[in-house]
Formats: C-alpha cells, sequence, structure tokens
RNA sequence: GGCCCCAUCGUCUAACGGUUAGGACGCCAGCCUCUCACGUUGGUAAUCCGGGUUCGAAUCCCGGUGGGGUCACCA
C-alpha cells in the first residue's frame, strides 16, 4: 500500500500573511485534500528575534478566512529545539558536521573578498578540518557538505535539475546561541512528520540540494519536491508589500471576497479550457500539480477585481448580505441587525454594480439615510420645470399598494403612456430624489427596498429642494 | 558576478510538429436600457533573436538575448 500523502504549509511568523504565502497553502492543501492526504501546519519560528506571536495570529486568521483547514498542527518550532539538537549531535558524532569559530565579521570580510576576485560567495572552509583545541570560543555548527558530485533534484514542476556540488556550502545548521537554523530544522521537521510532498515556492529551489544532501546525511528518505513559479509585481520583480497590496488581510479589507481570491490565485499558472471561473469543488476535481506552469505570472489587480465582481453576483444575496454586515458596520451605516430581507433587497440591486464589498457598502448608503444631492445631478435634473410631473409620479405612487417592483413600474408606465411622456423624462429626477444620485440600482428596485414612506417622503423633499432653490 | 529557473497579445493563459495562433482581463466601438452597471456583439493586440532538425517549428535541439530567483549565525 501506498504511503498516504502528507504535505505542510511552513511559514515564518515574521509578519502578514502574504499573497504568495497563501497561494502555497492553497496548493499543499489542494493536493492534500486531492489524495485523501493529510496538511500540516507549521509554524518556523527558530528565529527567534523576528518572530511574533501576533504574526502567527495573522497567520492562522489569514487561512481560516481563506477556508484552508488544517489536519495537524499547528506544530512550532520553538517547541522542537531538542529534536533539532539530537540531530546535530547525530551529525557531530558522525563527523558530518562541524565547529565554526568564525565570527560574522570575519565571515563577511571573507565574503566581500572572494566575491571581489570573482569567486563565488562560499565559506572558505577554515574551520573544517581544525585539530582539536586549535580555536576555541564562540562557535556555529556546521554541517561538512560533500564536496564532490551533483545531487540532482527531480522536481514535480520543473523537472530534473542539477546541482553541482563543488558549489555547495557548509552551511551553518546551529547557530552560536544554541538556536538550530532554517535548513537543518525544515530537513528533521519534513522528515519526523513523514512530510512525502514538498510543495512550496521557487524561492527554495536553490536551497532543495542542501537539504537533500542533510537528508541523506541524517539518512532520511527524501520527500517529493514541486517548486512552483512564483507571483510577480508589475515591475516583475517578487511580489512584495512595495507593490501595494500583498497580504490576505488587506485583500479582505478592501472587500474581496475569499472565494474569488482562490479562484484567482489557483488560475495563475494553469488552466482548464476556456474557463474562468472555479468554485472549490471545481478546482478539486480539475486541478493537478501536473499541469502547473513553470513561469512566473505578473499580478493582475484588475482581473481579480473582475473575477470578484463575478464572485459577488454568483453567491447566494443572503450569503453576500452577510458578508457586507462588517463593512457597513464600519462605516457607521447600521449599529444593529438590520432586517435580513431587506438587506438582501439591497444586495440584490447593487450586486451587478458592485466589484467589491467596499464598493457595495458605499453604493448602498442612500438606502440607509438621506444626503446631500449631488450637485450637478441635483442642477441637471431638480429643475422647476419639472416639479409639476414628479410631483403628480408622487401622488400616483401614493395610491399603489402593492409596493413592488413590477406593480409600480407597470403603474408609472401606464401613467406615462397616458400622458404622452416617455419613462427617460422622469426616470433622472426620480433617481436624483430618492438616491440622491444621477447613478444608481433600477428605479423600482430602489423604490421597493425604500418602501412607500420614504420613496413618498424622498419626492416631497425633493420638490421642496426645487422650490427653495 | 557564480549557480539555478523561465520566455505566446500590456496581463493571465490555449495550441502537447500541420489552426486564419484560440479564450479571459484591460482598452475601444455597437447593441440592450430609466441612469450606472450587468449582459451581449465586434475590434485592438503576441509566438524575444539567430542557427539547426523536418516536407512542415510557437512547439524539438543548440547558441545568444532578456527577465526572475538565490548565494545570511532570515526563512
Amino acid at each position: 500500500m501506498k504511503n498516504t500523502v502528507r504535505v505542510r504549509f511552513a511559514p515564518s511568523p515574521t509578519g502578514f500573511l502574504h499573497i504568495g504565502g497563501v497561494r502555497t497553502a492553497l496548493y499543499n492543501w489542494i493536493f492534500a485534500r486531492q489524495h485523501q492526504g493529510k496538511f500540516i501546519l507549521r509554524i518556523e519560528d527558530t528565529d527567534l528575534e523576528r518572530s511574533t506571536d501576533e504574526a502567527i495570529d495573522w497567520i492562522l486568521n489569514g487561512l481560516d478566512w481563506m477556508h484552508l483547514d488544517w489536519d495537524e498542527g499547528p506544530y512550532r518550532q520553538s517547541d522542537r529545539f531538542d529534536l533539532y539538537q539530537e540531530q546535530t549531535d547525530r551529525l557531530m558524532a558522525e563527523g558530518k558536521a562541524y565547529r565554526c569559530y568564525c565570527s560574522p565579521e570575519e565571515l563577511e570580510a571573507r565574503r566581500k573578498e572572494s566575491i571581489g576576485k570573482g569567486q563565488p560567495a562560499k565559506y572558505d572552509g577554515r574551520c573544517r578540518d581544525l585539530k582539536e583545541g586549535e580555536r576555541g570560543g564562540e562557535h556555529t555548527i556546521r554541517f561538512r557538505a560533500p564536496q564532490e558530485g551533483s545531487v540532482i533534484v527531480d522536481d514535480l514542476i520543473r523537472g530534473t535539475v542539477i546541482f553541482d556540488e563543488t558549489q555547495m556550502d557548509d552551511l551553518i545548521i546551529r547557530r552560536s546561541d544554541g538556536s538550530p537554523t532554517y535548513n537543518l530544522t525544515v530537513v528533521v521537521d519534513d522528515a519526523l512528520m513523514g512530510i512525502t510532498h514538498v510543495i512550496r515556492g521557487e524561492d527554495h529551489l536553490s536551497n532543495t540540494p542542501r537539504q537533500i544532501q542533510l537528508y541523506e546525511a541524517l539518512g532520511f528518505e527524501v520527500p517529493r519536491f514541486a517548486h512552483m513559479a512564483l507571483i510577480l509585481g508589475p515591475d516583475r520583480e517578487k511580489l512584495s508589500k512595495r507593490h501595494g497590496a500583498a497580504s490576505v488581510s488587506e485583500f479582505r479589507n478592501m472587500g474581496y471576497l475569499w472565494e474569488a481570491l482562490i479562484n484567482y490565485l489557483i488560475r495563475l499558472g494553469w488552466s482548464f479550457e476556456d474557463q474562468e471561473i472555479f468554485a472549490m469543488e471545481e478546482i478539486l476535481e480539475k486541478w493537478s500539480l501536473d499541469d502547473q506552469r513553470k513561469s512566473p505570472s505578473v499580478f493582475d489587480h484588475d482581473k481579480l477585481e473582475w473575477l470578484n465582481g463575478q464572485w459577488m453576483k454568483l453567491l447566494p444575496p443572503e450569503e453576500i448580505g452577510d458578508r457586507l454586515l462588517p463593512f457597513l458596520e464600519r462605516t457607521g451605516l447600521i449599529e444593529q441587525e438590520p432586517d435580513r430581507d431587506w438587506l438582501t433587497g439591497i444586495v440584490i440591486s447593487l450586486r451587478e454594480r458592485s466589484l467589491t464589498l467596499v464598493e457595495m457598502a458605499e453604493k448602498a448608503e442612500f438606502y440607509f439615510r438621506e444626503l446631500e444631492y449631488d450637485q450637478e445631478a441635483a442642477e441637471k435634473f431638480l429643475t422647476a420645470d419639472m416639479a409639476p410631473l414628479l410631483e403628480k409620479t408622487g401622488e400616483l405612487l401614493a395610491k399603489q399598494e402593492k409596493f413592488a417592483q413590477e406593480a409600480l413600474h407597470g403603474a408609472l408606465r401606464a401613467f406615462l403612456d397616458a400622458e404622452g411622456i416617455k419613462l427617460k423624462v422622469v426616470a433622472q429626477p426620480l433617481r436624483v430624489a430618492l438616491t440622491f444620485r444621477k447613478d444608481s440600482p433600477g428605479l423600482f428596485e430602489v423604490m421597493e427596498v425604500l418602501g412607500k414612506e420614504s420613496t413618498l417622503e424622498r419626492i416631497e423633499k425633493a420638490l421642496e429642494w426645487i422650490r427653495n432653490r
């Protein structure tokens, strides 16, 4: 029987959950689900200086919001230092690691020197073959990397990548303060946790041969690797905060739906026929690591926005209503739970004209309170010669029993036909009266959501405004 | 600079030796229409360059060029 698939997402908690990070998590999550495997969350916080609990919260919340749940963890590497020490001791005992007494300053100086001479900036092996007691004091521990031959990375996305071992550095696996470093911890944990597939960003590809050396030195089975092409900013460099929004929480705050974000991310480097819209169930069915493109992708904000607009219409309006609530609260439009049917009506009227929840909340404002008239709109449409028609329309609406859009539409149409007036003529003044703006959802939708009382009130208010101008 | 990866419209991508090089976002125009949108129809726009291999190359090979990643007591 085949080993069950075990994959992991292993972020370091040194900042917000980056969009590239969440894509890595997404790939791993999907891969695990597709193979009835386990998705493990591991926090790589060996750098005690830079790791914060706050950042762990951001990561957990971000994954949570993206609906990427994990089966094990979160493990924290800072709880596992003993394990790394054990393995380091083993390497030392077997002569596969050694103490290095070179200070950071010393190393820096020698690095500069060799770069100056056009040599590769690798550790020069100064302490590699020290005799007992030759140097002393504060020291790190370095892995004695094999120096001849080559390491072959058989990558699921990139194919066979060959690295020359003569290029390989003796990397530090334990700092002078006794803490373990990334390249050791990642190998030890992936091995001990039984990780079968390491799916991560291409920025880790060059780490892979050194990690393979470590797996072999430790006698661990080497997992399969898959290095996915990176997401780039508009300047074609690795996407970062420099490029504006780059964290999950920012997208969330900008009113994006997680479904859209996932949909967007999965289409980077992958496609299925001419399809653009993918729900998670469909992704699980159709996506495959084997189809993943090797070239990096530029993050396109416009396309994400379009996709979000699609998802705003795709999800049930009740659901969008739920998601909209925090944004309405944020702008002070509601203090308490509004009537759900009413909220749903608002969503239905706005979902075809809002690309994000933020935009929807902004556009919804007129439903909640009376606003200042848009100056241009009022001047153009709330004119003295429109007053009589507006007034008659008000009277007509006042007579309507059933304040539903079809009925209202029919009634007004009949009235206007009898008078020989086009709907167009009264539509704009009416719109300004009801919504204070020159563009809005359909008039009759607005009336229905607003209700008879507010509708008549607002028409009355507009008439008064005309009289006073 | 060393090592590694990558290369089709501006962007995301399809075409896995034979297509008028397809779709999507964006942009432009028409239609729809009570406004704005949505929708819809059409348009704009690409195989980085040079050599091979082949009857035939976006596709395979080689070499350039270009872009990216990585070279920490960060992960």
